[in-house]
DNA sequence: GATGAATGAGAGTTCATTCAT
DNA sequence: CATGAATGAACTCTCATTCAT
C-alpha cells in the first residue's frame, strides 16, 4: 500500500497558499485545491479533517514559519534586537508576499480556531519579552505591552503590501526606514 | 407609482453592517440582511445590482463617513493638526466599532472595485497635504508619503480593537498615547 | 502464500452484523466494518466481491442459520410440530435479538439477489410440509400454504422487538402463547 | 409573487412516494424526487427543511392516512367491528401497494422522528381499544394489547405483497381470509 | 415598487472500490 | 494475501439571483 506521505500534505498546503492568491481566501474550493495539488478531492481529506481544519492548519503553518524567522531573541543590546527583528519582519514580508497575504486574509476569518490563535499567540513571546526589557530598562515609553504589539504589527503588516513589488536595491533602505520608525515611536 | 425610497436604502446599508457583526463577511447572506432589513431579498435587488454592489456601496459609504470625521484640514499649526486627527481617528474608533469591523473585513476582500478604492484614497488628501506639509517643513522625516500614511493608518487600525472595550476614564489617555507614538515616529 | 482465511471471512460477516445493531443498515459502511473486524477495507473485497454481495451472504448466512434451528421436521404428531417450531421461533428470536434485527432490515432492501431469495425459500420447506400435511389431515384451513407462511412469520416477526427484552421467567408463557395464536389462527 | 403552493408539497410527497417505488429508500435521491416533482432541487427545501424531514413527513401523512381508512370505530359489535377492519386493512393494501412499500421500508429505518412515532401510534387507538373491549367482553384472549397488536400488524403486513396482485374476483375471499384467521388467533 | 417562491450552479463531504506497495 | 491511501462519482444542501404575482 502507499503509505501517507507528509510530503503530499505538504503539497496541499502550498497548493492552498498558491490557490488563495488567485482567488482569494473567500473564493477558494476544495476542488479547486485538489486540482493545483495534482490530487483527487477526496485525498484532501485523509490529510485533513474538512476546509476548516484545513485552513487552520495552514495559518498555523504559516505563522509559525514566519514567527521563527522574524521573533528570535538572541541576546543582543535593546537598540539591535529591536532594529534587528524589524528589519527581518520587512525582509520576510518581502520574500513571502503569499503568505502575507494568506495571513492577513485569515487574520479576520472564522476558520481559525481559539486554540490555533492561541498557540501562535506563544510565537510572539520573544517580542513581548524584548518589549519589556526596554520598559525596565527606561529606553521605551511605559506603555501596555499588548498595545505596543499592536501598534507594531499592525504599522509593519499595513507596509507589506508596499513592500512587496520592491526593486532590490530599494530593500535595505525600506529596512531601515521601518525599523527607525518603529524605533522613535515606542523610544521612551 | 412608488418611488424608490432613500430610505430604505438606508435600512439595508445598516442592516448589512449589522449583520456582518454577528455573522462575519463571509457568513454574509442577502436573506439575512433582507430579514434585519424588514424587507424581501428582491428588494435588496431594487436598489443595488448584486450582492457584490451593496457591499462596495456600504464600504464606500462607510470610508467616507470615517474620512469626513477623521480627516479634516483646519488650518492648524502642523504639530497640532497631526494630533487632533490621531485623537479623531481614535475616537472614532471607539465610537463606531461596528463600522471598523466592517471595514477591515472588508479590506483584503475581492467585493471593493478599484474604482471605490480609487474614490476611498481622494478622502485621504487632506492626510496626505497634512504630510506634505510637514515634510516642506523638515518637521516630519523625508519619507514616501504612501508609505507614511500606511504606516500610520495599518499602525491605528490595529488598535482598533484593543479600543473597543476601553472604560471611558481611559479613552483620553489611550488618545493622547496614540497620538503621541505616531508623532514620534513620524518626527524628524 | 496465504490462503483465504475462511476465519477471516467468518469475522467480517460478524462485524458486519455486529455494525448493523449500532448504524443501522442504512448507515453501515466498509471501513467501519474493516475496522470493527480488524482488518484492512482492502481485505474485504478479497472474501467478497462487494458490499452487496457481502451483505447477501451474510442474509444468506443468517437465514440458513434461523432456518436449521426453527424449521426441523422430526416426525411429531401435527400439533406437536407445530408447536415446537413456533415456541423454536420464539426462542430464537430472544437469543439472536441482533440477527432479527438484520433480517429485518435487510427484507426490503435491494441487497438480497434473486438466488438468495430462492436459497432461502427452500429452508422454509420443513414448515411447508408441516402445513400441508395439516391441511391433508383437514387439521388447519384449506388455505393456500405461501399464504399462511407469511400470514405465520410476519406475525411472529412482528413479535420479535418484544420478545427481545423479555425477563427471562416470561419467556415460557411468551412462547406459549404465540405458539396458541398461530394455531388458532389456522386451525381448521 | 408566487404563494406558497400546497398543491407543490402534494407533488413533492407524491413524486416521493412514487420514486421509492422505484429505486428504493436506500436508492432514493433528492435530486431524482424533484426531477420526478418538475421542480428545482432548492424547491424541496422550501418546503422541507431536508431530506428526513421530507420523508418523516410522507411516512407521517401516509400512515395517518392509512390509520383514518382503516381504524375507525364505528359502534359495531365487536366481532363485526374485528372483521371490518381486518377487511379494510386488506382492501387497503391491494387498492394502495406503493404506500404499503413505503411504510414497510420506512419501519426500519432511521428517518422517523420519535414524535413521528408518538403520533402515528395515536392513530391506533381504536383498535386498542376494540382489542380491550373484546378483552373485557372475553371474548379475547387475554394478552397484553400491544402484543396482540403487533401479532395482528405483523401478520396483515406479511399478506401485503401477496395482496399487491390479486385479481379481483378472488380480493373478496382474501378478505374473508385474513378476516377470519385474525379473528380464530385472538378470539378467546 | 415589493414580495418571496423558484431556480440551479456549485459547494463541501462521503464512501465503495481500486491498486501500488 | 494484506494494507490503507487514493480515487472520483454522487450525494445533500446553500444561496445569489430571477421573476410571476
Amino acid at each position: 500500500m502507499r503509505q501517507k506521505d507528509e510530503t503530499k500534505a505538504q503539497h496541499i498546503l502550498r497548493a492552498t497558499l498558491d490557490e488563495v492568491q488567485v482567488v482569494g481566501l473567500a473564493g477558494l474550493s476544495i476542488e479547486a485545491v485538489a486540482r493545483r495539488a495534482g490530487v483527487a478531492t477526496g485525498t484532501i481529506y485523509t490529510y485533513f479533517r474538512n476546509k476548516d481544519a484545513l485552513l487552520d492548519a495552514l495559518y498555523l503553518h504559516t505563522k509559525q514559519k514566519f514567527a521563527a524567522f522574524v521573533f528570535s531573541d538572541e541576546g543582543l543590546p535593546l537598540r539591535a534586537a529591536f532594529t534587528q527583528m524589524a528589519k527581518a519582519y520587512v525582509s520576510y514580508m518581502i520574500e513571502n508576499k503569499d503568505e502575507m497575504v494568506f495571513m492577513t486574509q485569515m487574520a479576520n476569518s472564522p476558520y481559525v480556531t481559539d486554540e490555533t490563535r492561541a498557540t501562535v499567540a506563544l510565537g510572539v513571546r520573544p517580542a513581548t519579552a524584548l518589549l519589556e526589557r526596554g520598559k525596565a530598562e527606561q529606553l521605551l515609553k511605559p506603555l501596555d505591552t499588548a498595545w505596543m504589539l499592536a501598534f507594531l504589527s499592525g504599522a509593519m503588516g499595513a507596509l507589506a503590501p508596499l513592500a512587496a513589488g520592491l526593486p532590490a536595491d530599494q530593500q535595505a533602505e525600506f529596512q531601515d526606514a521601518a525599523a527607525l520608525l518603529c524605533w522613535d515611536a515606542l523610544k521612551a
